[in-house]
DNA sequence: CATGAATGAGAGTTCATTCAT
DNA sequence: GATGAATGAACTCTCATTCAT
């Protein structure tokens, strides 16, 4: 009964990871429950014993996506050293996805997850707004760390600060994903970086 | 015969209008002619005197909402005073343009539109990049002229900061879409105005 | 109230003219209503008030078709001179008409409507039929002349010989049809008009 | 797994055959794929696992009439013996089919393959006419092997003998598709064979 | 458990026909 | 009478889903 249940966890694991495969490459309203199983080398109707439908498979994927995305993050402000180490490091985590092969397909899939979102006042839109919401407010706390440790200007909204600055990853990924990669995140990262930089008490500046 | 082509031109319009309704709605994949129709007001055959078939019904209104951007973009650009003064107002016309309700609509539809050049590589989506690489350019020189007028350090690369500027845009826009313009906006102009400004040369500051 | 009449009925033809001119290009169930609007250069609605359907309409066609072959026939028949003569002068007849660059047009349109004959038993199809008839029992009816002239074998079956004649003349219309005109129909005439002339009598020979 | 081939290969033929039924009943045009499924007993959509499309299906059932009728031709053809009775059993075969109830069916969708031919000029329609090319070579060089052997006078045309022979069967094919079988079609044999005999060389007549 | 043939609702699209102008 | 925009039923084709094997 055990060895059975892990098997069956690992095909439905299997199963998502296509269909994510599958999604990226021709869109999820594209894709089609035929394609997914070609792409696991099922057939189309053994994905209806993991998923009890097309619907389901999606949000499947979208919340694993989330999760990835969340997890990154969760592990980047785990970091020790100041505030201001630990938003320079987490910086550095979350550029350095940039050059994950798999990330185009993950940000690909994130953007259709928040349009998705923003059209289906479901379950699943509040979740992926929940996630969203809970990394914002943690870079908050970490601005107001910072600002506490002198290593950014007190009066800076901690709130709008963690705003703008996943709002400029948010949208770097949005082009990442237009441009298909061919783009200078790099040049970005720095930027971004001397800007935050910037934003140091005079005092502490030099 | 003069008026009744006016007047064909107008359902046209108002066909565009009510697709890109149903765009944002429903999303574009998952919008059907007959939505579309009846949103008019019409029977579906009857779009097909407007428009040859769905896909040029999209392509002409993801091509209106680019324009759209497009104008207010180019109308900000041309702003007379200094650099620094242009990206300045070019910012606040930008930032003026969340409190538009439409513009919810036509930022979902600029998003739909840049995922479906990311995975269809056709005319259109060429030409959404285009638009897209157009602005950079311009914001850089933008830059490069700061730069040249002791605005903006000049060790920034221009490049790298117009598509910072871009990417936080952008990824306000799709925060603001997925959180259905519940989001301080403002709060992240002036962030993004002080990094910015941050950014003068060490003597210009004060 | 006469001249309106005479332009009504001038105009029904012009329609129909243009039909079988469209009809022969596209094929009757491909032609559309607005094909041959455009063609007679009327709007689409002005074709009801002279045909109450596309039903109508290609029956009117059809049955021009078919009268004016069966004129072309009678004109034939009604030759003077021997029935051995009049049954060549017959022959030469029908086979100029292959030199008419109308006359592919409306042999197709003949196979059309005999397909349809034979598709829908309805009056059309009895009429079309009974035009057939006519031509066999006029021909037999020569051949029977000409056996009482001497002119042929007398144990000849009349009916049998005109049938055979009918379905040479058809048979080399749809070979003339499905090749497009390309076809050798002056050798067909030549070695049909020495068949007929080898089955008369023995001593009629030399 | 092989034996489920061969039930699919059966479905595809039936499927066929049921397409040809409909397609001679109601014309090719006329016929939708969903009466091809209802006379299946299938749903519309399952026609589209055997067959990509309609044009694809059409094709198939063209090709097989013709494939019939080519073999039929060239069994005939085979036959031993002296040009003469070669081609007077052919002749014979040829007749025979006019009793296989059948053949109404096949000879209504040659024409309609004919026609279709006339309008478009694809692939398909080039296929139609080698195929009926090759028939008219073939009864050429039959002829010219009967000439050689004394069996057809020397001065007559090969191909033009041909060419009649074949319209004389065409004709009497459309004909019998046009009265539904209701024709006399032996008549029409014998007359052609008296008149075939009486093409002989003087020398060998009597 | 897996298969894959079959389903059937619904998509985009066409076009004979109508009717207000 | 003529117009041509509008209708809406019907077409071909797709695909999420089911179920006998």
């Amino acid at each position: 009964m055990k060895v059975p249940q892990a098997y069956l966890d690992a095909r439905a694991d299997e199963i998502r990871t296509a269909a994510l495969r599958v999604f990226v490459l021709k869109g999820v309203e594209q894709a089609t429950m035929q394609d997914i199983a070609a792409e696991v080398g099922l057939s189309p109707g053994a994905l209806y014993r993991y998923y009890p439908g097309k619907e389901q498979l999606v949000q499947a994927v979208f919340s694993f996506c989330h999760e990835q995305n969340r997890e990154h993050m969760q592990a980047a402000l785990e970091g020790r050293g100041s505030p201001r180490a630990a938003l320079f490091s987490l910086g550095r985590l979350v550029w350095d996805r940039f050059r994950d092969p798999a990330a185009l397909e993950q940000f690909t899939l994130n953007i259709d997850a928040a349009l998705s979102a923003a059209r289906h006042p479901d379950a699943l839109a509040e979740q992926v707004r929940g996630l969203h919401r809970g990394v914002v407010e943690q870079l908050a706390e970490l601005a107001r760390a910072a600002q506490a440790n002198g290593e950014l200007a007190p009066d800076i909204d901690a709130r709008a600060f963690a705003l703008t600055i996943v709002a400029c990853v948010d949208g770097l990924r949005l082009l990442f994903v237009e441009f298909e990669g061919e783009l200078d995140t790099e040049g970005v990262y720095e930027t971004l970086g001397r800007m935050v930089g910037a934003l140091a008490p005079a005092a502490t500046k030099g």
